[in-house]
DNA sequence: TCTGGGGTCCTAGGACCC
DNA sequence: TCTGGGGTCCTAGGACCC
């Protein structure tokens, strides 16, 4: 309690810059990663910010600008952002003795242990060297005694080149300074339907926000709002997590490369995200009741007729068994599809979280367990993660048409072996 | 023609109970 | 016509995050 002390770390452009690390013929080149499906822009290289090209924009709007500036698209390689970021993970672990890896690309470090033996700035300019050293990516680090002001010296460690990319936010003089420049929706825990709320109120920047009455903010709206007062205030209400938390629900959901309008199809693809789903919650050591399935048509053509359907059942006995999750969700399948529609999307969620061995089984209903449930579900996700190949369900289907379009995907430079770089 | 996916937390309102 | 007070649990929807 009391003094604690947070750096944030974040990588730069994180996608983009995993994708030029290998490239270094484009390192000064404007580059884009794209969404599933080659859709919108999810990360851009600096020079592509510096053209004024927007987050989130679908490619096909921006065709002319990728054109006339020779932007290179990547489409999204998953597999390659996961293992740059344990590289980057484990060296700040190696640095901090509490780290919560907070997403793909941010981590915060718990600095209070070591706050009165190191000078922080120092340390910070240490660690982003290191990381630079050992993966070749860069960081930007804000540390600060709350979690949102290292956010916002983050924030203005990629704003302000003088930093070095380096800001130690701990003096409260500094602190006031700096909000005083910082546009109140840049605050963490502010979105865009908050920031229209507060700046009608007269609450332009973070400082007018740090100064208002936190008990009007609650009332006006949410204790999620007061703590981030509080917090800009120097008062940690938000700790450092550590030990990621068990998820409470799994979804796996894509939207088709192509509109689907084959019963079978739309099956296949149901069955096919259920059975990931699965393996992701036997990844949690985990059982679940409740499964839910969903199928829409588009939302933005509005020509054609939309549809959306949506249905969700609790299983007498919580399971991990993919056989068992695939008959349910087929069930939910048959009773939400409709014939005659361009389906765009289709999804699975799971809920309603148990350990093994604690559910109280159904006295009268009994437990339906598989035989050897465990055996066999153990053998599938093997062999799935070995590279050696991959074991399914007949009812994915063996060729689906509605698979994702990645036309610019990069190799697995660091995850398979015949993909890995050369240097000649 | 073409617009991502996967999460969390909070709140309001309804159902139900005593 | 007028019709209490308090509690729990669940769900849907909204807001946010990356």
């Amino acid at each position: 309690m009391g003094h604690s002390v947070f750096a944030l770390v974040d990588c730069n452009n994180f996608y983009a810059s995993c994708e030029k690390l290998f490239r270094p013929d484009l390192r000064c080149k404007p580059v884009v990663v794209l969404s599933n499906n080659d859709g919108c822009v999810v990360a851009r290289s600096k020079e592509v910010k510096a053209l004024g090209i927007k987050m989130g924009v679908p490619i096909f709007q921006i065709r002319d600008e990728i054109e006339q500036h020779g932007i290179v698209c990547f489409s999204s390689n998953y597999a390659l952002y996961a293992d740059l970021s344990s590289r980057v993970m484990s060296i700040l672990e190696e640095e901090a003795p509490r780290v919560e890896i907070y997403s793909i690309d941010e981590a915060f470090m718990d600095l209070t242990g070591v706050a009165h033996t190191v000078d922080l700035l120092e340390f910070g300019r240490k660690v982003k060297a290191r990381v630079d050293q050992h993966v070749g990516i860069t960081v930007g680090i804000g540390i600060a005694p709350t979690k949102t002001l290292a956010k916002l010296a983050n924030h203005a460690a990629k704003k302000y080149p003088a930093t070095g990319q380096v800001v130690d936010l701990m003096s409260p003089a500094r602190q006031r300074r700096l909000m005083a420049l910082v546009d109140v929706g840049d605050v963490w825990g502010v979105g865009r339907r908050i920031t229209e709320k507060l700046k009608a109120r007269g609450i332009h920047t973070a400082l007018n926000l740090a100064d208002a009455d936190p008990k009007t903010i609650r009332r006006e709206f949410s204790v999620v709002l007061e703590r981030t007062v509080q917090e800009l205030n120097g008062i940690s209400c938000l700790e450092l997590e550590a030990l990621a938390p068990t998820k409470k629900q799994i979804v796996c959901s894509r939207s088709f490369g192509q509109r689907i309008t084959e019963r079978s199809e739309l099956r296949e693809a149901v069955a096919k995200y259920m059975s990931r789903a699965a393996e992701k919650l036997r990844g949690e050591k985990r059982l679940a009741r409740v499964v839910q399935v969903f199928v829409r048509t588009g939302v933005f053509n509005s020509s054609d007729p939309h549809y959306s359907g949506s249905l969700s059942v609790e299983l007498p006995n919580p399971t991990d068994d993919t056989r068992d999750l695939l008959e349910a969700a087929d069930v939910l399948f048959s009773r939400i599809y409709k014939a005659g529609y361009r389906y765009a999307k289709a999804g699975v969620m799971l809920t309603d979280f148990y350990e093994h061995g604690t559910y109280q089984h159904d006295l009268f209903r009994g437990s339906f367990e598989r035989k050897q449930s465990k055996e066999l579900m153990g053998v599938l996700d093997q062999i799935n993660h070995s590279g050696l190949g991959s074991v399914f369900f007949a009812s994915q289907g063996t060729s689906p048409q509605w698979a994702m379009k990645r036309e610019h995907l990069s190799p697995a430079y660091t995850t398979r072996w015949e993909e890995l770089p050369v240097v000649r």
